[in-house]
DNA sequence: GGGCGTCGTGGAAGCGCTTGCGGTGAGACT
DNA sequence: AGTCTCACCGCAAGCGCTTCCACGACGCCC
């Protein structure tokens, strides 16, 4: 020590000093109360082979009596194992997929790890914020991987990272060059539109996220496009429709289509929280929604099952599951090579809001 | 590095080797880049006023130069100023309202502050979890603060925590005897039954979430049966139901209310997602939601909206807010004395799903 | 014009741990 | 009984920083 205050009466009361809220004991402590050297203490607690079984004992008992922990900079400093950290960089938290895509996260990360890996949470609500965060990198020197929920990363971004050395991976966003785990979102679209097309629509309209950010390009819009075409259906821009995300958007993108001269007998939404705003104009319009109007959602969120409302259900969960596994392969071992990205199916759920035109 | 694999030619790619993923400039390249000492380096990054402006910007420079970045354990472990960091502990996320939460929590960490705080998250499922976590605390020697989204802590967990030197604050649970902000739900509760008192109900049924380890004591059950029994009322247990937390559990507990010899013409649901299942069950039944019978919930969730639920709404986000600026002033400054635990107010919002008897 | 504050800087110690290397004692040999 | 092995253990270096202290160089005063 450098400058202990004058040790006051008792060396009790100097211990019962030095330890206290925060600080804790030291790797020499426990040594100290164990009778071995540091070196031995250290070893016995990570478990070396070349301490005897005794010794071994007696430091763990000593560090279980003085409550320690080591200190994880000082370890980490020395070169000694540490759990992984991994970034989790959500422009939202609030909506339900990306809530749920991190639960899954989460539970991939940890499986059979045991809880051996530290999870830091970056919240980057805008395009601005997203652009700061790789600007500044915060997550620099304090992670080993990133996972990207939701959103497009570009090569430059994924160089920088990946050049700092921390692997990234992404989820529930766009195909990546880089391992990521997605649906196809086009497909989902298709599958969507096609059961409008097949069930007789002809006059569809799509209601879509006006978030030009989100999810890169926009593969659910450009699918409606490409099943009307395959249908030989006419794209009428009348019923093209951009919102704000959320219900009272959706909501407000079928009052607009009701509004209109010709208006459609089938709506695609390109998210479930879109449809069931949609769904409510209707309703409140006094119209039978599945008879009169079909909607049709993707995502399965909860709510789509409270509407009765038909979607295109994608894994969430899994996806987050998939991308924490990935994050471990990683880390764990293996270069990008070592994981494959992975594109999960989504399929169409039959429920009450389609149905053939009137 | 330890063992260098037998340096090839030219220190110049040596030194591309040096550095390279991962590792990064250290302090003593930059300042024999910027020709000063380490220590001079490290006050000059560190903003020291005691080193000279043209020597500040030659190292400042240098520094850029070099993209470094300092090392976060050796400046902690060195007695260095550093980003505090803590923890959130929260039992989901796929809920509206943890994520709302914590994006609030989020922006109060931040405000102002800059970057300048980490957020581990944790991710506590059931009792089990979120026992271990109090035992293990793998949070320990890891963060400053820890904030307890949606549940109780008991005193020996906060004693633990505190001892450690972790701060602990509670948000959106019930209220705790440490740093916490809260609604209160018996109030909540009280506004939502007294209103379909009213509207004059009298055979009013209760729709709980049977989820035992959230929250603590359900305090919106009791406020159900006070409310009741000031009026007058009496409670008929046919009409309490305890349902699994979601829209699937309202839903089958309406169906067992309308499957009663006298059922209630109105349901109080401790929480909005409940209610749309109840919503949902009544439409299917063909019954008028308002007319012949009230549905209330409490929460304010997007879904209310949607559906048109009358409900009682609490300030997610704000809470959030505040746990975030609490934490900030315990870390930065005062001890728990300093600040003060909130209980932020809840009010009835009217919708159409409320209405007098048949 | 030499004592003396100031300012700017370098040297060195040390934060708490890990680990390579060398040393010690107890058997196992010859 | 005198070596040679091992199996264990301690020593000390060092991870990349921060900071205390000392020190040289000025510029100031009386």
């Amino acid at each position: 020590m450098v400058h202990e205050p004058s040790a006051p009466a008792g060396r009790r009361v100097v211990e019962e000093e030095r330890r206290g809220a925060g600080s804790g004991a030291s790797l020499d402590d426990v040594a100290r109360l164990a009778g071995v050297s540091a070196s031995t203490a250290s070893r016995a607690l990570n478990n070396h082979p070349q301490v005897a079984a005794a010794t071994r004992e007696r430091v763990l008992t000593a560090a279980a009596g003085l409550d320690y922990v080591v200190s994880p900079e000082a370890s980490r400093l020395a070169g000694g194992a540490s759990r992984t950290r991994v970034a989790v960089v959500v422009p939202h938290l609030s909506r339900w997929f990306f809530g749920r895509l991190l639960e899954g996260l989460e539970a991939g990360l940890r499986e059979e790890g045991g809880t051996t890996v530290d999870v830091l949470l970056f919240l980057v609500g805008d395009v601005g914020g997203r652009r700061a965060f790789f600007e500044h990198l915060p997550a620099r020197r304090r992670v080993d991987a990133a996972v990207v929920v939701g959103f497009e990363v570009d090569e430059a971004e994924r160089a920088r990272l990946e050049l700092l050395g921390v692997h990234i991976v992404s989820a529930g966003g766009p195909r990546e060059p880089f391992p990521s785990v997605t649906v196809d979102d086009h497909r989902a679209g298709r599958q969507a539109v096609d059961h409008l097309v097949h069930l007789g629509h002809r006059r569809i309209a799509l209601l879509a996220s006006e978030d030009p950010d989100d999810r890169g390009p926009d593969l659910r819009s450009a699918a409606y496009r490409d099943a009307l075409a395959d249908a030989g259906l006419p794209v009428d821009d009348d019923l093209v429709v951009r919102v704000p995300f959320g219900g009272p958007g959706g909501a407000d993108g079928m009052g607009r289509l009701l509004g209109l001269r010709h208006p459609p007998t089938a709506v695609f939404a390109t998210a479930d929280e879109i449809a069931a705003g949609a769904v409510r104009t209707l309703r409140r319009a006094g119209l039978r929604v599945g008879g009169d109007v079909s909607v049709v959602g993707i995502d399965d969120h909860p709510v789509a099952e409270m509407l009765d409302l038909t979607t295109v259900a994608q894994p969430v969960h899994e996806q987050g599951v998939a991308a924490g596994r990935m994050v471990r392969a990683l880390v764990g071992g293996g270069g990008p090579g070592a994981v494959a990205s992975r594109v999960l199916p989504t399929h169409l759920v039959l429920r009450g809001t389609t149905g053939p035109p009137p």
